[in-house]
DNA sequence: CCACCACGTATCATTGATAGTTACATGATG
DNA sequence: CATCATGTAACTATCAATGATACGTGGTGG
């Protein structure tokens, strides 16, 4: 089934914006993830709204982060788009009145229901800043590795 | 994002069957899910490869089991769907040369891991037999439910 | 032995979500 | 005030599950 990336590619964005001075607009960030304008704006509308991230419209505008990666976490930014269905898989309803169907859906539910709640827990644990610690030791881990785009490392 | 309900369906259809004298048409069971007899017969095939049934052509043939339920696990029917994506969101891989968007999917990609992990192991202590008893719970529950397509009480 | 029944399977249409595109309005800057 | 950037509406594209039609194949039973 096809996957939900916005996630990913917000956590992406947003430790870039960390990195770099100034606005990003979303043409430069359409550019980083292999996409166009619009499909960026669409999705940092979510994150606009909850206030991580500013948008500044005319010359020198384009997208600045609002909150410092550390009160950030996986779980603010997946509320932020909307909190998408997790999983691919899940219970018919093709007869609700059928206690067979019930039954197997108890099971199915509660099982999904707990590795929901222990993947939103996770997500809740881990902040951006997390994410940009981890970038920093692959980047000094590898001295001075290609950058397929503009890879902002700590010095700014 | 559309979610699959192989699975719940199959658990569905299973517990029927076994609760079932003789074979179970894929027409019959195609009206039990709301559905049509070449879907059934499409997903059932799995099930069919990996021996939890058994199909029989010509005048009276149909769709038995070939396990008792007790043999057969949640997991052994995922694996026998063909292990589908579990989850609906994922990583991006729009820039797989970005050290951030490596770190961004290391970090997701492990908390799926650990989920899919702790749902596949679940799936795997639960048999069918836990769900039909799961049912008869309810059956004796209410005494006598409608029945929305045909049940089997415990009786044959 | 042959008519019928049920599975087996190829092929195409439908659905529902993200993703991509085009077009145009709005506001800010220099 | 020309230009740049966001804001948004309205399409189209894509992808996998699902639904539907058609036809082939093998058993069964009369």
């Amino acid at each position: 089934m096809r996957r939900d990336s916005r996630l990913s590619r917000m956590l992406h964005v947003l430790i870039h914006m960390s990195r770099h001075n100034g606005p990003a607009t979303s043409e430069q960030i359409s550019r980083m993830l292999a996409t166009n304008p619009v499909v960026v704006r669409r999705t940092m509308a979510g994150l606009r709204d909850k206030g991580y991230v500013r948008s500044e419209k005319g010359h020198g505008g384009g997208w600045v982060l609002d909150l410092p990666l550390t009160e950030i976490t996986l779980l603010d930014i997946h509320k932020a788009l909307g909190e998408p269905t997790l999983f691919a898989v899940g219970p018919a309803s093709d007869n609700p009145d059928c206690l067979v169907e019930q039954a197997v859906n108890a099971a199915l539910g509660q099982a999904f229901a707990d590795a929901e709640a222990q993947l939103l827990a996770r997500f809740g644990a881990v902040t951006l800043a997390d994410l940009a610690a981890d970038f920093d030791a692959r980047y000094r881990a590898l001295g001075s590795p290609p950058w397929p785009h503009e890879h902002y490392p700590a010095e700014d």
